[in-house]
Formats: C-alpha cells, sequence, structure tokens
DNA sequence: TAATAAATTTAAGTATGCTTAACTTTATGT
DNA sequence: ACATAAAGTTAAGCATACTTAAATTTATTA
C-alpha cells in the first residue's frame, strides 16, 4: 500500500487529468497539494519507478492504469464516507469532506465494502459526484454543463457541486441551494463573467468562480 | 497534534502503566510496539522533551498529566469506533478492533463526539471496556475478577474480553461466549493453570493464557 | 565484590517527505 | 533568433521514525 503522501499525489494526478488532458504540470500538482515543485517532481521520480504515474521531465505526469486504479479506489473510499457520515451520523454536507479526507486514508477493503453496502451501493455521493464501484466502474452523470454556461432564461436543476470548501457550501446551504434545486437564469453579466439566478423565489449571483463549480442539467432533460 | 507513532507510543504506556506502575520499561514499549528498543528509547527522548511523558534513563517511562490525556482520548476515540462499527455496520466484535486502530488517529473531536452523541453516550464498548468520557473521566467497571482467579463451584458473568486478536474473539463466538454470558467453574487443574468452565451446558476448557483475559463478576454481586 | 549477563542507551545509517536555493530547460516576445 | 522570463528540476539540508551495531549501565550470582 503507498503511504497517504502517495495516495494523495495519485488522486491529485487523477483530479487534475479528468478525460482529455496528456499531461499534469508538477506545478499544478503543487498547488493541489500544498507543497513546493520541488516535492512534487521528487515524488514524481519515485511514483514513477513503481509503475504508478508516467513522468517525462519538463512535461508532467499522469497517470498509468495501475496508478489510476489506485486513486479511483481512494476517490471511491472518500466518497462513500461522505455518504456514510450524513446517512448515519447526520452531517451536513458542508462538513463531510474534511472528515472523508482523513478516513479515506485508513480503510480497509473490507470496511469500504461493508459501507458501500450498508448504503445500497450508491451511484452518487452528497455533492453529486459519481461514487466507483466496486468493480472499478464509474457511473456516468446526468448530461450537464456548468452554471457559467447557462443558457439566460432556461431553467435547470442542480446536479453537482464540484466544491471543497465549507465556506461555500454553507452558503448553499444558507440560501437553499440543493441537489436537484430548480433554477431559473435571469441574467449573465458580460462585464465580470457573474451569472443571476431565481431559486425558490429569491434572487442570487454567483460570481464566475462559483457558478464554475455547479453543475446543472436543463428542465427539459430526462433527469435520473 | 502527535504523530500516529507518537500517539500509539503514548497510548502503549498507558496501557502497560495501568493502576499502581511507577515506570514502564523501554523494551516493553517495545515489544508492545513491534519496533525495536533503540526506537522507543529514542522516541522516549522526543516525547520527554514535548512534556508528554517522565522518562528517567535506565528506568524507564511515564505519562505526565498532559501525556494521559491524549491517551486517554485517543482510546475515546478507539473505543468509541469499535461501538460505531458494531451498531451503524454490523461488524462483530472480532472485527472492529483492527479497524479502530486505523480510524483512531484520523478522526477529529467534531466526529468523535458526533459518534458519541449517536451512541447514546455509551460507557462500554463491545469487550466491557469503559470508554473514556468527554469529560476525561472513565467509567467505573463492575466489580471483576479474571476467569484465572475464580472459585471452583461458583457461578459468574462474563464482564469482559481483554484480547485483541481475531482467532481468540472468533473462538468466543463460536462457543457462545458473550458479554454478560453466565458461567460455572467446573474445575481448576493445578498442573496447567487452566480453568473448566460450563457454559450453555457445554464444557470449555481455557488456558492461563485466555483464562486471564476473560473478566468476571460473581453472580451474587449486582452487575449493571 | 568482582565478573558477567541482561537490559538499555547511544551512535551511525536509512527511507520518506518535505524545505530552500541554485541551476537547467522550455516558452515568449521583439 | 536570441535574450529573457517562466517553469521545472536538481542539489543540499532537515525532521521523523525507524534500523543495526557498539557502548554503557544495571542486575545477578558465584
Amino acid at each position: 500500500m503507498p503511504s497517504i503522501s502517495k495516495e494523495n499525489y495519485l488522486k491529485a494526478v487523477y483530479q487534475l487529468c479528468q478525460s482529455e488532458c496528456r499531461f499534469v504540470s508538477t506545478s499544478a500538482l503543487a498547488q493541489k497539494l500544498r507543497i513546493t515543485n520541488a516535492a512534487t517532481s521528487d515524488m514524481a521520480k519515485g511514483l514513477s519507478k513503481h509503475g504508478l504515474i508516467q513522468y517525462e521531465r519538463y512535461q508532467g505526469v499522469n497517470l498509468t492504469p495501475q496508478g489510476e486504479k489506485i486513486a479511483i479506489d481512494i476517490i471511491r473510499r472518500h466518497r462513500l464516507w461522505e455518504l456514510f457520515l450524513m446517512k448515519s451520523l447526520g452531517l451536513g454536507w458542508e462538513e463531510v469532506h474534511a472528515e472523508a479526507e482523513n478516513l479515506e486514508h485508513q480503510t480497509t477493503d473490507y470496511l469500504t465494502d461493508k459501507i458501500d453496502d450498508f448504503l445500497g451501493n450508491p451511484k452518487f455521493d452528497p455533492h453529486g459526484e459519481p461514487i466507483p464501484q466496486k468493480n472499478g466502474t464509474i457511473p456516468s452523470m446526468a448530461e450537464q454543463i456548468p452554471l457559467s454556461e447557462s443558457k439566460v432564461g432556461e431553467k435547470y436543476l442542480v446536479k453537482r457541486v464540484n466544491d471543497e470548501s465549507k465556506e461555500v457550501m454553507d452558503y448553499f446551504t444558507d440560501i437553499g441551494l440543493i441537489l436537484n434545486s430548480q433554477i431559473k437564469i435571469k441574467n449573465y453579466l458580460e462585464f465580470d463573467n457573474s451569472t443571476i439566478i431565481e431559486l425558490n423565489d429569491h434572487i442570487h449571483s454567483f460570481s464566475e468562480k462559483i457558478s464554475s463549480k455547479i453543475f446543472i442539467s436543463p428542465l427539459s432533460v430526462i433527469n435520473n
């Protein structure tokens, strides 16, 4: 088993290199992991030697199938813990990320499967992120776009909220924004890229930074 | 917060130095922690400098009030996790120790209290060990003696099982020995210090090694 | 009460996971 | 195309948590 640092490294590579991305730069990793560039370069050598990442000097890093397997496994643990802490202990969706971040590294396969079974082998976590399944597959998400790319005048359902900060999640809870909330796009302000929406008869404005983290599906699409 | 190694060190000192014990030898710690004597001596210096243990060269080690506070806190987390994993996920009492051993080091105060509240602020864990309370006090156990010191002919209730090995706990489950099982002492064999008991109309023999880990109260005593 | 055995500590060395500082490669702009 | 800025790597150093091996202290016992 890799160390906590190595697990976090692999997870970070995975998260920074979704879909069609050839390489993640070591500095992007450094920023995400809050360590120096030097440390990420250094670490890259070790993980490369163990066959968990592909590392081209000065080009960046990507996961090997082996490394990806580990990354997905950790993400599975993380998301299962998030859902479990909500369902079993009643924690809020703004609290569970930080706790899962710790627990994900200390969870045996056995315990992971117990949690999975307890939850009925769920497909999505409390933020709408897909939970990698025991067999390694990842449930597909409903067709969705970031709020920042929505069309003014259209109605949408909130499908995923991709933010780790407690503060942001607290704000969403405050204004009543939850998964499957229905929203209507009132306006898009070109000058600062903010989006004005209507939610539960109230008007809210989201900066680009926030609206790019909220994912939505058109109301017309059949949502699962 | 101390590292995992330091937390385990403090916990080990606590467990090896219950009640009236002046010092634990570094070699006893080494055996318990499965590291070398050298490492325990080395570590002792560091913990001593941080004021968590009292360390007299060549004499041994003991906890300062500060160090004891941390040790008790970790034991609290451990025992709460054990009970929680049984109650919420249905794990067996033979499984929970190993899982709790990992989780205890990655559990925030907040989560610990959530688990505590979920469980109704329990006083004892699945093995009958007292769970240190939020305020630091440790529930007192019913008056109890090891099975190895029982009187032939007497009846007792099983009150605590102080063994960490899955194999031993599995065996107890197999023969139907659980907390509050009623047993009758049939015989004590001087030549090998084994104890013969009757449990659920069956006869079992326990070696000294095992019978010193099973704690019992006379049936006559009011048990809580 | 030495000598010797046992227990314990110190010393030196290793791997991990970082740091800062210096250096090298790649990218950019004129 | 070449200077320079930006990005990335290497080198050297540090703390932690170990290891083995040598040295030292304590305990035993003849």
